[in-house]
DNA sequence: AATGAATGAGTGTTCATTCAT
DNA sequence: GATGAATGAACACTCATTCAT
């Protein structure tokens, strides 16, 4: 696909020649991935767009081909982290033969599966939930993809399974307790395996359940 | 204050008397509570030394008659509001002739103050409680004013009274969910009054209750 | 110079084509000079990168570009410099025909021409010569630029016409008397005119002569 | 001496009572000391006050007392250093029935010697006989102090023991080679034992002798 | 005389971003 | 689209010196 002549002589001089694909979707994730890595170790501030290029392998000039600056490219990556997580947190859910505790379980379950699976990712998301580093429009449309989780809510409240609570309070006893644990496993406080897990959500059901 | 010089013999001796006020603990509160506001609100990296002086009055040299350096200082105050935190918390924890239920409520319930009223240091404890610029000196000393916390549960567990779980399940499902919806109370996402606040109990107490 | 851009197929894939300039050698050159010169009259740790900056008419950071930081300016420019001074002192040295008096004062002589005629080059080296400031890598790089001069004191000292000394002595009754009278000349302490010149390159030759 | 009370209570004050000389010579001297030792090792720039003060077990503001600023310091400090140096470079030199050579001998060992004993004293005094750091009336005054030397000169040239020549061309080929190997020496780059010295001191003499 | 606190000015270096090609 | 060079602005931190006591 790229073709290229190099001459270096004397001056300081060279001709290059190339076929290339407009915007480079290769490049472009390339960055994106550099930046999280880098971003979740070592935060936003301590990141340089330098040090991105680097590990991403293109010049420092080449992310702003891809992104206005450095905090367009912030939000830009949380609301592709935030898909990437909905799409894999919702996977299943959208069959309504299947109860709501299943579905219920389901969607918990993957969020587990998730964490652990990409904890890079995870520790991402959660550096960047609360943080006015990413603005409200992003932060927004990263909520949006979760609609069906609450659908699901509404539907067993509407059933009569969930307690008569709002969301918030529902959240706050099912993902809440789970988030901190996941952390907590992840810097080895404490370790969260499936009998643990298992334990973790009865609790959970029992709490936010009739 | 009282400065006196005495001469003797011939010149080549004397005496002297002072009363010397050294270090300005006015200054270094400012220093402190400056830093505080600035780190919490635009992240530690984002926070140079040369705003904390302007914000705090001093220059910026003058940080360092008090701090060896930047990292000293965000150690020193996180310990700082660990300990004021902890205070506020354990306020009427040590009297044995009071329920396990009410003082378990009376500590939960300080929690819960203290983030009301102190939301700026709140935010600041949660942002570092896991953050690696903190140091593990500053964390376990940190750790260590909240003992009592752990013997009220200790004591529950042996009296029967809350389930045979870990330490961290029983956090995960008292105080996660209660920081949780706080962060929402500030963020304006959901009103945390004290009706939101007496069901959020009752659902902890019993889940982690027999 | 020439920069052209041609867009083929259905706007996916193109070529281009381009001669680029990289790196400015005036810039290059203008920050060592700068350098030479500030730190020649003012002292290493006197000499600021900004000021350096300033002269050499460039920012700064741009001094980043061409050197890793300062301790590399410094150890580049001392190469730099030695290597300028070798060239000078050993041009015509390598003809093996001519005698070994007259090879030795045409070295000793071009040294003092150096001296002369760059008098800040000059003064540099000497005040890096012995500095720990410059590392053992550039120090033992300029030292081997010399080896031809070291070569004719051997073959001097084979064919009977030096003394049977080492190398240390020679050099400090040649090389040694004369560089403290160029400095002496430098500052208007002593006038080394032709005639005084001759003077010392006499009695220097009897002194390490048979 | 000194006896001093100290009382630390919460508001940061403390009383204290002394008996002190007026001006106290051990502090003045441990201050000097301290500064030859730093600049030599470190250079005059690389050289704090604080550091200073650490090292002569005084406040900054102490040295203050003392001298005017940093670079009357240095001037102080360069005179001290080379009054002690003539001292004992002339020990002996006064008595008019020992014979020139002799005389010389002895003033050019007692060099030798002094270097061998106080290296650092040395080397601060090489550091700054040719620098800009030290002002005029200094180096005036210190140049002074070898007066002895300079009619010891003059007297063996009227005798015709000496080589018609001036004093720094008499100065090039007997103190500069010795400077040089000396510095040499303590740079590990040749061994300046006894013999070599003999050997030195044989060729030097010869070189100014008639 | 002696000092710890205080500070404005300065240090070397890094950074996000722009520019010319 | 892609890039290396270039840079003004900022950073954490240090310094010589002064001040209040």
């Amino acid at each position: 696909m790229v073709s290229s002549i190099y001459t270096l002589d004397n001056k300081r001089t060279f001709i290059y020649l190339r076929i290339v694909r407009r915007k480079d979707d290769k490049k472009h994730l390339a960055i994106c991935n550099a930046a999280i890595e880098l971003i979740t170790t070592n935060g936003f501030a301590d990141t340089s767009m330098s040090k991105i290029a680097k590990v991403a392998n293109v010049s420092p000039a080449t992310i702003y081909v891809y992104f206005e600056n450095k905090e367009d490219l912030l939000n830009k990556i949380y609301l592709m982290v935030k898909k990437e997580k909905s799409v894999k947190m919702l996977k299943g859910v959208d069959n309504e033969n299947v109860s709501v505790k299943e579905t219920f379980k389901l969607v918990w379950e993957n969020f587990y599966r998730y964490a652990i699976d990409n904890p890079v990712r995870f520790a991402f998301g959660e550096q960047f939930s609360n943080s006015p580093l990413v603005n409200r429009i992003s932060k927004d449309a990263g909520l949006s993809y979760y609609q069906p989780m609450i659908d699901l809510f509404e539907r067993g409240k509407r059933d009569g399974i969930f307690k008569n609570i709002p969301l918030e309070l529902f959240s706050a006893f099912t993902f809440s307790p789970l988030m901190g644990l996941i952390k907590q496993h992840f810097s080895g406080e404490f370790l969260l395996n499936d009998e643990a897990l298992e334990t973790v959500f009865e609790i959970a059901w029992d709490a936010v359940t009739n």
